[in-house]
DNA sequence: TACCCGTGGCC
DNA sequence: TGGCCAAGGGT
């Protein structure tokens, strides 16, 4: 797939089929860019285009976050999932704060360098606010060129080749090789789907080299299935968490005790909550940081 | 590399 | 209905 035709076939699509997203407005700032970028990881559009409103009404710099109590600020992403990212979140704040004046870096190698943003997120950043010229690889991106330009019904285990992968369908502009990127993304997940592919529907339908094969099912390597929730160590600390952002004191473990009927591992779920973080193990209390 | 990390929605 | 999937990152 020739980068030139793949603009061609994109930027058209994507102007007419793109949504209206709170982090695609004009003026939204890099700060805002990154904290979405942030939500968005492993996270539904959904449920983030509201989360990331509010957030940014009341943190909307680097230094109002790193200023905020953890507590507060492990409250307000509430049930966003994944509580670490807003530690890190926080923790990327006072980097911005400490290293660059409170401004967010433009430059990827500085962006990865923060805490809770890799290959993703700091190109992302890069090239959707900055418009510079960088391949952005998400999950969307993997598998709309896994189908469109490799011919496979789905993509591998991501992997760093990835990256020189999708540089070399990006056009030589910087605002054209954005704009590719930006409508992959859009491409897989209003089309280009996971299930059930709208082909139909499709602006590299007659340039798709997986249905030109006849869409044949994928027989590679697949990336490894997650374990199971219900009864995981992740479920028991969610509920935890879940129960101090609740209240505004240190709950006592025995209180805590009521929560998960295995109290071995509630206690190594109330550990492995405080090695993160997360939380604050006081004596015979448990409590969000302040 | 493989595995860990939350939560919700989908068919 | 339970497994799959979702704008990943850290180790």
């Amino acid at each position: 797939m020739d980068a030139d035709l793949l603009h061609a076939r994109l930027a058209p699509w994507y102007a007419e089929h793109r949504r209206d997203l709170p982090w695609r407005e004009p003026g939204f700032t890099a700060w805002g860019t990154l904290v979405s970028e942030i939500m968005l990881q492993q996270t539904q559009v959904a449920r983030v285009r509201t989360a990331i409103v509010e957030w940014l009404g009341r943190w909307p710099t680097p230094a109002a976050l790193a200023d905020a109590p953890t507590h507060e600020v492990l409250r307000a992403w509430g049930t966003l999932g994944y509580p670490r990212r807003a530690l890190r979140l926080q923790d990327a704040a006072r980097a911005i704060v400490e290293r660059h004046d409170g401004v967010v870096p433009s430059d990827v190698p500085t962006l990865l360098a923060l805490p809770g943003i890799g290959d993703y997120t700091a190109r992302a950043v890069a090239v959707f606010h900055f418009r510079q010229r960088h391949p952005v690889v998400d999950t969307n991106v993997r598998r709309v060129v896994a189908r469109a330009v490799v011919g496979q019904g789905d993509a591998g285990p991501a992997a760093r080749a990835d990256l020189a992968r999708v540089e070399a369908l990006l056009p030589a502009d910087d605002d054209e090789a954005g704009t590719v990127s930006i409508a992959l993304m859009e491409l897989g997940a209003l089309v280009c789907t996971a299930r059930t592919p709208r082909c139909d529907a499709c602006p590299l339908l007659a340039d798709c080299a997986w249905v030109a094969a006849g869409r044949p099912a994928y027989e590679g390597r697949r990336a490894p299935r997650q374990a199971a929730f219900a009864g995981s160590d992740r479920q028991v600390r969610g509920t935890v968490l879940r129960a101090l952002r609740a209240v505004d004191v240190p709950l006592p473990r025995a209180e805590l005790a009521g929560l998960w009927p295995d109290a071995g591992q509630l206690d190594r779920a109330v550990a492995s909550l405080a090695a993160d973080g997360l939380v604050v193990v006081e004596g015979d209390a448990v409590r969000l940081p302040h």
